[in-house]
RNA sequence: GUGGAUGUAGCUCAGUUGGUUAGAGCAUCGGUUUGUGGUACCGAAGGUCGCGGGUUCGAGCCCCGUUAUCCACCCCA
C-alpha cells in the first residue's frame, strides 16, 4: 500500500463553498439569460458512446483523435481494450444533444426546440491556465429553422451573459462562415490544388503539422499560427469565392441581423472551428483587453449534424462558453461586483447564532435551534461545549445578525435572551415570540 | 505530445558561501478567574524540508533520477 497522501485527479478542481459563491453566481446568470430567450434547460448523461463523437465531431479532430477520455466495454474478456467500441465522458455537449434531439423524437417533424445546459465537460489534455480536464460550460442549442435570425439570437444570448456578468461594450463578436457541405469540397480540392506545390517532394517549408493538415484537414492550413506558414498562406482561395448564394445570402443577412442588436460584427476568416460538424454561420465572442486569452465563447451552426445522428435533416445552432476562461476574464477586470454575490455570501453565514450557558441547557436549545431551522432561519450552535465567552466570540466570528442566550434562569421562565450583536442590545423575550420577532429583525 | 520553472507546517512564504534541537505571518486549539463578542496579551499543537539515490565528516541547501504542480507551445472553452 502507497502512503502518497490521496490528492484530486490531474486537472480536476475541488469547488470550496467559498468557490461555489461564484460557480453559481454564473450558472444563475446563464439560467437567466438563456431563459430570457426561451431556451429551456436539458441534461444528456456525461457519458456517451465513444462512436457518437467519432462521428459527430470527426476522427480527425483533435478533440477526438487525442483528447477523449474513453473507457471500454465489459464483457469482453481476455480481449485486448477496445476503446472505440466502449464510451467516452463527453468531450463537448452538442453531439450528445443533438443525439437527445433525434432519440426524443422531435427529428421526425423537425419543430423549433431551443435547449441549453450548464455542466462539466471532461477532455485528456494537458492542463494549464484557463484549461481543465473537467470544466463546466453553458451552452445553447436551437432546432429547427435555419434563419439568419436565429444565428443572431443564438450569439445574443451569449452576449447577454457577458453583459449580465458586467463586461462592457468591448465585447466583439467575430464571424465567419463555413458554407454548405458542397462548397466545402470545392473549396478543399482548390486548396489542395493551391497547396499541392509546398507539400510535393521530400522536404516542405510548412511546419510539421501542416503537413499532416494537408492530408487530414486542408482548411486547418488557414489555422496555422507560425509565421513562415502564415506566410504560405497568402494568396490562398477564399471559400467566399466558392461559395453558394444562398449560403452567401446568409452570412449577410446573419450580419445584419447582429447589427439590428447593437453589434457590429467583425469578419475573420481564420475562424474555421476544429470540429467537423459546422456548417455556414461560425463565430466567436472575444473581449480584446484581456489580449491572447480575448476567445471568450465558440459556436456556430451545424445544419447536417441531426441528420448524421439519424434524423431528418434539421438545421441547428448554438455555442458554448467555458466557465473557465470566463472565471479567468473576470478575476482579471475585477467583476463581479461584490452587490451581485451578496447574497450568496450571506447564504453562508448564520442569521442567529444560539448559545448555552450551562451543560444542562444543551437540549432545549438544540431543540430551540431546530425549531427555527424549520422556519427557515438559518441558525447555528455550538456542539463542542465551548465556554459562554467562546460561544460570543464565534457568534461574533460567524456572521450572524443576532445572538440568543439560554441559562437556567431563562429556561425556567421559559425565556431566552434576543440580542442584537451589531447594536449590541439585549432583551429577554418569551421562548414562543422569538421566532416573530426573528423575522421582523431579519426583515423578513 | 514538446519545452521551461517550481515543490520547506492546513495556507502564504523566510531559511545567509552545505555546519548543532528548521523559522515567521495567517488559520486552528487553549488561557487572560468560569453568563457576553470579532481587538489586545500569553501559551499550545502542527514539518521524515515531494519521493528515491549520490557527493560529503556533515545536505532543506550541491548532483542524478522520479513524481506532482504551475507556465508556455499544440489545440481549444
Amino acid at each position: 500500500m502507497s502512503s502518497a497522501p490521496f490528492r484530486n485527479a490531474r486537472g480536476t478542481r475541488d469547488l470550496l463553498p467559498q468557490d461555489l459563491v461564484l460557480v453559481r453566481h454564473l450558472e444563475r446568470v446563464a439560467q437567466k439569460v438563456a431563459s430570457a430567450a426561451s431556451y429551456r434547460e436539458v441534461r444528456t448523461p456525461m457519458f456517451e458512446e465513444t462512436r457518437l463523437f467519432q462521428r459527430s465531431l470527426g476522427e480527425t479532430s483533435d478533440v477526438v483523435s487525442k483528447e477523449m477520455f474513453s473507457v471500454p466495454k465489459r464483457g469482453t474478456e481476455g480481449a485486448e481494450l477496445n476503446l472505440a467500441d466502449g464510451y467516452t465522458f463527453r468531450p463537448e455537449n452538442t453531439a450528445s444533444i443533438a443525439r437527445a434531439y433525434v432519440q426524443g423524437g422531435f427529428a421526425a417533424s423537425a419543430p423549433l426546440q431551443k435547449w441549453f445546459y450548464v455542466g462539466p465537460m471532461f477532455r485528456y489534455e494537458r492542463p494549464q491556465k484557463g484549461r481543465e480536464r473537467q470544466f463546466s460550460q453553458f451552452g445553447v442549442e436551437a432546432f429547427g429553422p435555419q434563419s439568419p435570425t436565429l444565428d443572431a439570437e443564438v450569439v445574443g444570448v451569449a452576449l447577454q451573459f457577458f453583459h449580465a456578468l458586467g463586461f462592457d461594450d468591448q465585447l466583439q463578436v467575430r464571424v465567419n462562415s463555413m458554407g454548405d457541405p458542397e462548397d466545402r469540397a470545392i473549396w478543399s480540392e482548390e486548396l489542395r490544388k493551391f497547396f499541392a506545390d509546398q507539400f510535393a517532394g521530400e522536404s516542405t517549408e510548412r511546419c510539421p503539422d501542416c503537413v499532416v493538415r494537408f492530408e487530414r484537414n486542408v482548411f486547418r492550413l488557414l489555422d496555422c499560427k507560425v509565421p513562415r506558414c502564415v506566410e504560405r498562406n497568402e494568396g490562398a482561395p477564399d471559400l467566399f469565392s466558392v461559395m453558394g448564394d444562398d449560403a452567401k445570402r446568409h452570412h449577410q443577412e446573419f450580419g445584419q441581423a447582429l447589427r439590428a442588436i447593437g453589434f457590429e460584427p467583425v469578419e475573420d476568416r481564420s475562424i474555421v472551428r476544429g470540429l467537423d460538424y459546422y456548417s455556414r454561420t461560425v463565430f466567436e465572442v472575444h473581449y480584446p483587453p484581456l489580449g491572447a486569452r480575448s476567445a471568450l465563447c465558440g459556436g456556430g451552426r451545424y445544419d447536417g449534424l441531426v441528420e448524421e445522428m439519424g434524423g431528418r435533416p434539421t438545421p441547428g445552432v448554438g455555442f458554448s462558453i467555458g466557465f473557465t476562461p470566463t472565471e479567468l476574464a473576470l478575476k482579471e477586470l475585477g467583476l463581479p461586483h461584490a452587490a451581485d454575490l451578496q447574497d450568496l455570501e450571506d447564504g453562508l453565514m448564520p442569521q442567529v447564532y444560539a448559545i448555552g450557558i450551562g451543560e444542562e441547557d444543551r437540549l432545549e436549545l438544540f431543540r430551540l435551534v431546530t425549531e427555527l431551522r424549520q422556519a427557515g432561519i438559518r441558525c447555528e450552535l455550538d456542539h463542542r461545549g465551548k465556554s459562554p465567552k467562546a460561544q460570543f466570540q464565534e457568534a461574533a466570528k460567524s456572521g450572524a445578525r443576532f445572538a440568543l442566550v439560554l441559562g437556567a434562569e431563562e429556561r425556567e421562565a421559559k425565556q431566552i435572551v434576543l440580542k442584537d450583536l451589531a447594536a449590541k442590545e439585549e432583551r429577554k423575550v418569551g421562548q414562543d415570540e422569538v421566532l416573530t420577532l426573528l423575522h421582523q429583525g431579519l426583515g423578513e
